[in-house]
DNA sequence: GCGATCAGGT
DNA sequence: CACACCTGATCGC
């Protein structure tokens, strides 16, 4: 449940998703999608009576979420204050202060969130910065290098904080099957039963709460059929969705709901009865979407539960698992993270210290979780003690999953046994050169390598270089994956290119299209070699994978080059990472001199990576490519 | 009577 | 299996 408070530190004029206490003083309000947790105050007196008094205040959201919304009769009011905007169109917007006259512009674009029907994210492009507020989210690991509004050119936005859907921001979460998964082990259930007879019906023992209707969607293609719900009055204006419910109930596939749900679930009965019209009983199945996760190297495991006789439990989520999560954010590498959920048993501090590893530059604000001030090489391996067993998501920052699929490394083989490797066929996605999961490892160990010396000037190399870059190529397959969130929201896209060099702070014209520039390439910063960095990684990364207990049970799994033979020993990486850090820590130092990689450099490491051939820098080993 | 908040449930 | 929301009790206005 979001605990978010509503107000973005960059952009504190406006308010989103919470509509009490300060959020009353808002210049403009931003509503991510129609669930009750994200709609606190959002019908309260004291609101209703500003807006009646303003003249500027409106409320932003997408076109389903307007209808959802005004649906209830209790948000009526807001009818006419509600501002609809559609995906993909960056729209500018004047923040005014209605006493002063004071202004000021943002620029802000709807993001598919994949979370409901009509659920974004916002993004927010200003004087300070690009914000990304991502409401609640599902996205699939690869889903965030198809956003076009996320890059500038062929390179990522610069963007400044992300404020998250934490959920399920914790390695418990590992993975959550997709939806595409789930769904077909649905299909295969739902199709199984009612193929027996026409008698034979599935109940959905969905909750009260909008998220499931691709799920109606989905199998009523697959089943030629409609699903029967209590009510049409919501998607009356939604014929995406209208089309598939229907509140005849003489169908086989059932989503009605009573606030007694389980008696019928109990009675083996869905809630608008247990026999057809012509008397004869009905033979029902429940199946109650709920989520499911695994622990990183869990094997595949079934995504249909049997609870009882005749009732199920199908894996179905909502919000990106953690592994998705960090896909997302090791794209994006944003320069804070900001949580709006705490996953249960964690702390706020705990959540915060793991985000701060997604971060471009992870040590910089955290220097009291580690701060090696000269101690041995090896004091990386230290862990912080906010918690004891997971202890070791230091590295979980350090994952060197995009860049194998940047570089394109066949896993296929290793499918069952990597989540990530389901989606590595995302390699041609990703921006060509925009490592920024590179970049962030070389900033990690950039900041470690300065220890002592100066925290505090990790903004330069950022704000000036939208000038340079380069437009040659686009983001790749953008057209090319339709969602089904697509379904929802109509499809009248503008010029994102043009929209987007509006400028809209004077104080700071080029500001809003900055792109990350890849710190391996920015100037007047040290710059390791490059054997080096990916060395650290891979070291970094086995070092993770090995010290992931989830599963502790289970033997170390050769989830990383075992193509190459490597194994997963803890003995060995730790000696490698330690190794890597007498490295970087101390024997290289960082002069301001040290030139960047040239990029035929660079590829020929990355030909030597695509073809298997040993980068890893062994002891003593580490010399320049 | 209304709204906010909490506990407890699914 | 932890989402999102419902109901009911209690309190304050």
């Amino acid at each position: 449940m979001s605990s978010f408070a509503g107000r973005m530190k960059e952009y504190p004029y406006i308010s989103l998703d919470r509509f009490d206490r300060e959020n009353l003083h808002a210049r403009a309000y931003f509503l991510s999608h129609c669930h009750k947790d994200h709609m606190k105050g959002l019908k309260g007196p004291l609101l209703k009576r500003k807006l009646h008094l303003s003249r500027t205040v409106r409320l932003y959201c997408s076109f389903v979420t307007k209808e959802l919304l005004l649906n209830n009769p209790k948000y009526a009011f807001w009818e006419e204050y509600i501002v609809p905007l559609e995906l993909e169109s960056p729209t500018q917007i004047s923040l005014v202060d209605e006493a002063s006259g004071e202004k000021e512009e943002i620029v802000v674009t709807l993001l598919s969130a994949g979370h409901c029907p009509g659920s974004v994210m916002f993004l927010f492009e200003g004087c300070q910065g690009n914000v990304l507020y991502t409401g609640d989210f599902r996205f699939a690991a690869g889903d965030v290098s198809r956003m076009e509004h996320l890059h500038s050119g062929s390179r990522v936005k610069d963007i400044q904080s992300i404020y998250l859907d934490s959920t399920f921001y914790d390695p418990r979460f590992y993975q959550i099957p997709t939806r595409e998964v789930c769904l077909s082990g649905i299909s295969e259930l739902v199709g199984t039963w009612i193929s027996q007879s026409s008698y034979h019906i599935v109940w959905l023992n969905c909750k009260a709460a909008y998220g499931y209707e691709y799920l109606f969607t989905n199998l009523g293609d697959e089943f030629n059929t409609q699903i029967h719900v209590n009510s049409l009055a919501m998607f009356k204006k939604i014929p995406e969705i209208l089309s598939y419910v229907t509140t005849d109930r003489k169908t086989q596939i059932h989503a009605c709901r009573h606030p007694k749900d389980e008696e019928f679930f109990q009675a083996n009965r869905v809630p608008c009865g247990c026999v057809a019209d012509d008397g004869t009983p009905l033979r029902i199945i429940s199946i109650k979407p709920s989520t499911m996760w695994f622990g990183e190297r869990t094997k595949k495991t079934n995504v249909i539960i049997k609870t009882g006789t005749s009732s199920y439990r199908a894996c179905f989520s909502f919000h990106s698992s953690y592994s998705e999560i960090k896909d997302f954010l090791s794209y994006l590498r944003p320069v804070n993270i900001y949580p709006s959920v705490i996953p249960i048993g964690r702390s706020l501090s705990d959540v915060t210290q793991m985000l701060r590893l997604m971060c471009r530059n992870p040590t910089h604000q955290a220097a009291f979780v580690y701060k090696p001030l000269g101690v041995l090489k090896r004091s990386r391996v230290q862990r912080p003690t906010y918690d004891s067993e997971s202890d070791d998501e230091l590295f979980e920052g350090l994952d060197l999953v995009p860049v194998r699929k940047k570089l394109g490394l066949n896993l296929e083989a290793k499918t069952e046994d990597v989540p990530e490797a389901q989606s590595s066929s995302e390699s041609a996605s990703f921006p060509p050169m925009d490592s920024s999961s590179q970049s962030v490892v070389q900033n990690y160990f950039d900041c470690t390598e300065s220890n002592g010396e100066d925290d505090d000037d990790d903004d330069d190399g950022e704000g000036g270089k939208a000038e340079e870059e380069s437009k040659e190529e686009t983001p790749t397959g953008s057209s090319e994956a339709p969602k089904w969130e697509d379904f929802f929201t109509a499809e009248v896209l503008t010029d994102s290119q043009n929209s987007q060099s509006q400028s809209c702070c004077s104080a700071s014209p080029s500001r809003a299209t900055d792109s990350q520039t890849p710190e391996l390439f920015s100037d007047g910063e040290e710059t390791p070699d490059v054997d080096e960095t990916f060395s650290l990684t891979l070291s970094a990364s086995l070092s993770n994978h090995s010290s992931q207990n989830m599963e502790s049970h289970l033997p170390d799994t050769l989830i990383l080059g075992s193509e190459r033979g490597d194994s997963g020993v803890v003995q060995s990486q730790t000696e490698e990472l330690s190794a890597s850090q007498a490295s970087s820590d101390f024997d290289v130092p960082c002069t301001p001199e040290s030139k960047a990689p040239q990029p035929d450099v660079l590829s020929q490491l990355y030909r030597k990576l695509a073809s298997g051939e040993e980068v890893v820098a062994r002891k003593g080993s580490q010399g320049s490519v």
